[in-house]
RNA sequence: GGCCCGUUCGUCUAUCGGCUAGGACGCCAGGUUUUCAUCCUGGUAAGAGGGGUUCGAUUCCCCUACGGGCUACCA
């Protein structure tokens, strides 16, 4: 492929990014990279209307959460910027004035009201209304009226829109990269609008003009915009630019039901669908993010990666970089895929257990001075005993409470399991064995616990079982000799002796 | 309603006409761990339906059904 590859992300900040949105930054971010080329941001905000504050501000910093940051965008200017298009404002209004000069475009002065009329009048007929050819002629704008009373109605306060003409019966063949050919009847287009009474662009003008003059070469975007690919490739046609290259993405719906993916899924099911927490400027409504959930971005990064497309092989875990190398649009799915908490959840466990312990020690400590916990013990020693048990590394605690503190109580199921009648007292007898080893690691502890359990002709069970419930609280954990070792032989003592006196 | 896109195990998916339809998640069973989890091994389970084309269709074409998206002076 050529050289100078740019593709463009362009939310729109009206909220937080939602994962279908990282996905969607995530396959450009790849794509770019992959082809050594350029992934700029673009922030759509032609909408003063639905301007959330701080959306902006969210979408970057899930980017940089994510790794995939942009090389271009607001703040980090390539040459192409404003970046926002509401800092661009003055740009669009040139081209569609180009496009009416060219008789691409015309003026209409229709009423909301007087439109959904006829859409009412149409739809009770059993017609549907279309802004195009078939009404145009009938309707109040610059084809309609003459060149006088257009004058009069620009000239005056009066609002008005500019929308494009679209051509009457041809047949359109659109290219897009993952779904290949599709035929379109430009009969069925509308006119649409490129140029609001506010004065702003809509979307489907400030797009293509952004577009062309960033030098976009791919437009990567989700599947909801393909029914806009005609009259875009159109606007490109009218303008006399090329057109940049197209792939739309399936779409990521929701884990059980029917539709897209929506906040509320994620609320009613307990998992995230924003990269990061979000706390609405309004109402104050907190939406749990995957990074406050403890997620590795890794683990989000590979999860999106695999929404959609797959590498034709069967490996599932992949790095950033691996990503990179190995992603092809080409390798891009047509149906939408339904979204999955639990695969989530594996790929997380997954590159929790590659991350290097050491970077997992440093948050468990973190974790643990949050909990006030103090400690000589070896930190990484104990992730380490724990760390292949773990999803995330706020279960770390949760696995490894007993060897910072004594239990304080203990599971009663464990205890009614293995606590017998003559338990107290070969516990007693044990913490005589036990202070009399001098080398209190955990080979010798278990070298001369288990040969005195041999001895005794009793069952290890016997032994252990309330040997750990003494130590951990209940009948889990790693190798009990190990905890021991760990704790010491003066907390170990006291913490049989505590059993013994509570069983 | 109209237009567009799609359809392989419950879910994510592999298969570029030859298939005993492969992998992963989940689930189930067994093993390891004298505990629990991890881990290992095995099992469960799929080509929407109907027509073509072909020696042969999951794969190509058509129809139907179903799913999804769009249908705003929102993106």
């Amino acid at each position: 492929m050529a050289n100078n590859i740019r593709v463009r992300f362009a939310p729109s900040p009206t909220g937080p990014l939602h994962i279908g949105g990282v996905r969607t930054a995530l396959f450009n971010y790849l794509f770019a990279k992959k082809h050594k080329g350029t992934f700029v941001l673009r922030i759509e905000d032609t909408d003063q209307n639905r301007y959330v504050e701080g959306a902006e501000e969210y979408i970057k910093n899930a980017l940089d959460w994510c790794n995939i940051p942009f090389d271009e965008g607001p703040g980090k200017d390539g040459g192409f910027g404003p970046y926002r298009q509401s800092e661009r404002k003055h740009l669009y209004k040139e081209y569609a004035d180009q496009l009416i000069k060219t008789g691409f475009a015309y003026y209409a002065f229709d009423t909301a009201e007087a439109l959904d009329a006829h859409r009412k009048d149409h739809e009770a007929k059993g017609k549907t209304f279309i802004y195009n050819w078939h009404n145009r002629e009938k309707l109040n704008n610059s084809l309609s009226l003459t060149p006088k009373e257009v004058e009069d109605k620009l000239n005056s306060d009066s609002p008005f829109v500019i929308r494009f003409k679209s051509p009457k019966d041809e047949i359109l063949y659109l290219t897009d990269e993952i779904r290949g050919e599709i035929k379109i009847d430009t009969n069925t287009l509308d006119d649409k609008i490129l140029f609001k009474s506010d004065g702003m662009p809509t979307y489907h003008l400030a797009n293509i003009v952004d577009d062309h003059l960033m030098e976009i070469t791919h437009v990567i975007r989700g599947e909801e915009w393909l029914p806009s690919l005609a009259l875009h490739i159109l606007l490109y046609r009218a303008l006399g630019w090329d057109s940049p290259t197209f792939a739309h993405l399936p779409l990521i719906l929701k884990p059980v039901g029917k539709g897209k993916l929506s906040k509320r899924d994620g609320d009613k099911m307990g998992f995230p669908v924003f990269p990061l927490q979000w706390t609405d400027p309004k109402t104050g409504d907190i939406s749990s993010g995957y990074k406050e959930d403890g997620y590795l971005p890794e683990a989000v990064i590979n999860m999106l990666a695999f929404l959609g497309w797959n590498p034709g092989t069967e490996q599932e875990l992949f790095s950033l970089k691996e990503l990179i190398h190995e992603f092809d649009l080409k390798r891009v799915n047509k149906a939408g895929a339904k979204f999955d908490p639990e695969k989530t959840k594996w790929f997380q466990q997954q590159h929790l257990q590659k991350t290097d312990s050491e970077i997992i020690s440093k948050q468990f400590e973190t974790l643990l001075s949050e909990k006030k916990i103090s400690t000589s013990l070896p930190i990484q020693t104990i992730v380490d005993s724990v760390k292949e048990r773990a999803t995330f590394v706020k279960d770390l605690w949760a696995l490894s409470h007993f060897y910072f503190l004594s239990p304080s109580e203990y599971d009663e199921k464990s205890v009614k399991k293995a606590w017998k009648e003559n338990t107290s007292s070969l516990m007693y007898e044990l913490t005589k064995i036990l202070l009399d080893i001098t080398d209190f690691s955990a080979d010798t502890i278990s070298s001369i616990v288990k040969g005195w359990i041999t001895g005794k002709e009793i069952g290890f069970g016997k032994i252990m079982m309330p040997l750990r419930i003494a130590l951990v609280g209940s009948l889990q954990g790693p190798d009990l000799f190990e905890i021991a070792s760990m704790i010491g032989k003066e907390e170990t003592l006291k913490r049989i002796e505590n059993a013994i006196e509570k069983n």
